[in-house]
DNA sequence: TTGTACGCGTTATCAA
DNA sequence: TTGATAACGCGTACAA
């Protein structure tokens, strides 16, 4: 095997062969292809047998160099977690599917210049012809307005408070995180803790306010209550939930800023022999697939994240297409009730 | 904003320019570009600096038109978990990133013929030079041998017991579940549960026979063992682990033959009260996300994911240049002891 | 309604 | 060592 002698491939079949096969010009054969007007309903009909015959398929790269488009369009991100790739991914797949475009999907490494760089490469070597831009990316300023100033067409995912005139999909992070500390405040908890996201993401500290509102409301004291820092990882949110615990006066229930760190308190509890819910309450955010996971499977909110890459990915078809677009799209969350939150002890 | 006009893209640089500005013609152009000889040092250099200063990037899709390769090569899959497929990605996202070579990542929904359809669309539109197969793709003959006629050039991870002669990356499935199965009894277990996997995926059964080995090694009656069939999903595994459980006389260690349904398994021991590790030991396979989100942390086998993919891509690559390449290339497995196993009581 | 001729940005051929 | 020119497969003016 593998000697030397390599087959070539099949020789591909061209829009000539289809041309000649239907005996049409290839102009009609492209009319078809793209469903233009203009072609009379039986030739029509006889180039596309011939499409079928053949199994013509279009080169991509041909017509991206003829055309004013490539009929890709880029996905780009820098590696948050696994889940949350994964769901963007195929949201985004899913819609172009349905538009019968492409999607390149490109992870973007390091910060600074070289994403940049990076990302810019992407687009003049791929011809793609418009970006979804994922989390943390979608929050990168520097990324956003370099983009822009090349007049690239892009749509982001969750940027966190841009101020940036572009298309973007958004959650109302805040108001989420006040619906779930009012939830908890609505089982009698009167204690409860709060670990804080990664101070570099945007959302970290729309959920922190959330959380403060339904405290205000509420006529609780938000100074009174343990708040320890976290950094969007389990390790982080079990040593927050420690410490917590670990109080003279500890909380009765504590909402973590995203699941991972929910995961980490439960484990903290599962250290301190705290029972949980029973003791403690546990709530997180994202319902990431660790949501389910846990023991007791966790409170949380469902973001809703494959529909928002999906959603990101039909506005930027329909900017490409030159349709207005709405500038921000907002998505509803939910608030997902599980096993980890109970009345206060 | 997003008022009608629609502000072009800066034009692109192309090769037209950088021949001016070096002074040469496109074809010197070309080959610095490529790092082909025959171009004098000075020449080469000046012309470096012109692709430096104008910072040219050649255009993908009219290198894949005018030459025999595209630089782009495919990675298809089918959705297993989406920790694996996250790591297949970073795994091959990075030897491509060496090489030099784009990957155009494809997510293959449904089967049988559609997804033949789907491949071959990708490899004929895209101009792929080649393609990284992940499981369970890469076990399915049907397409394999549909590329194979079409002398498409692939790699595959982990194909089972694939009799086909075409390049793989592999792992022994079967040697570490013994191994796995070795451990359990050196810490005293005889009465070992075992969660068969996905009746289809063909690891499977070389799972469930290396715990078969290590039990006749051991002189230990497989037949006399509980066996429960699982679906590699946590909600099988804990239910198999029930019925374990439930048995008049329950095993004192429960090997799943993979990590989610390990992780299934634990929960089953909470919900009977059962203490991991001290009344039950659980172990895994796979050494996915999961493995240390569970509590206690899962002693499973970590299978080398990104390392296989990355393997994969790098034997892709070498077949391209046309390099002779091993058929198959195994990789290590690495048994990682954590809190779910202990001595038997 | 249909077709002709040109151009997109590169690589490949062959001559200089 | 270098360069002129023809592909590559398709979209797009423009003509018929």
């Amino acid at each position: 095997m593998n000697v030397g002698i390599r087959p070539a491939l099949a020789p591909r079949k061209t829009i000539d062969d289809v041309a000649e096969l239907a005996g049409v010009s290839i102009k009609t054969v492209s009319r078809v292809m793209n469903s233009e007007p203009g072609v009379r309903p039986e030739t029509r009909l006889k180039v596309q047998q011939a499409i079928a015959e053949l199994h013509y398929k279009p080169s991509l790269p041909a017509r991206s160099l003829a055309g004013k488009r490539s009929n890709l369009i880029g996905l780009i991100y820098d590696n948050p977690s696994a889940n949350y790739v994964f769901d963007v991914q195929n949201g985004a797949i899913a819609r172009c599917r349905e538009a019968d475009l492409r999607l390149f999907i490109q992870s973007c490494n390091g910060l600074g210049e070289s994403l940049i760089d990076e990302v810019l490469a992407l687009v003049e070597q791929t011809h793609v012809d418009g970006l979804v831009i994922a989390p943390p990316l979608s929050a990168d300023r520097v990324l956003i307005e370099a983009l822009d100033a090349r007049h690239v067409r892009f749509v982001r995912i969750a940027p966190g408070e841009g101020d940036h005139p572009s298309p973007a999909v958004t959650m109302d992070d805040r108001e989420a995180a006040r619906e779930m500390t009012a939830f908890l405040i609505g089982l009698g908890h009167r204690r409860i803790g709060f670990v804080t996201g990664h101070p570099d993401h945007l959302s970290s500290r729309q959920r922190s306010d959330g959380y403060a509102d339904a405290l205000r409301e509420a006529g609780i004291d938000r100074d009174a209550q343990p708040i320890e820092q976290g950094y969007n990882d389990i390790a982080t949110g079990s040593e927050a939930g420690l410490r917590m615990l670990d109080l003279a006066e500890p909380p009765t229930a504590i909402f973590a800023s995203n699941d991972d760190m929910a995961a980490g308190v439960i484990r903290a509890a599962h250290e301190r022999g705290v029972d949980v819910p029973s003791r403690l309450s546990v709530a997180g955010f994202d319902d990431s697939q660790i949501a389910g996971i846990v023991w007791p499977t966790l409170t949380t909110i469902h973001q809703p994240t494959a529909d928002m890459a999906n959603e990101a990915a039909r506005l930027l078809i329909d900017l490409l297409k030159g349709k207005e677009t709405a500038p921000v799209t907002e998505l509803a969350y939910t608030l997902i009730k599980r096993g980890s939150t109970a009345p206060a002890p």
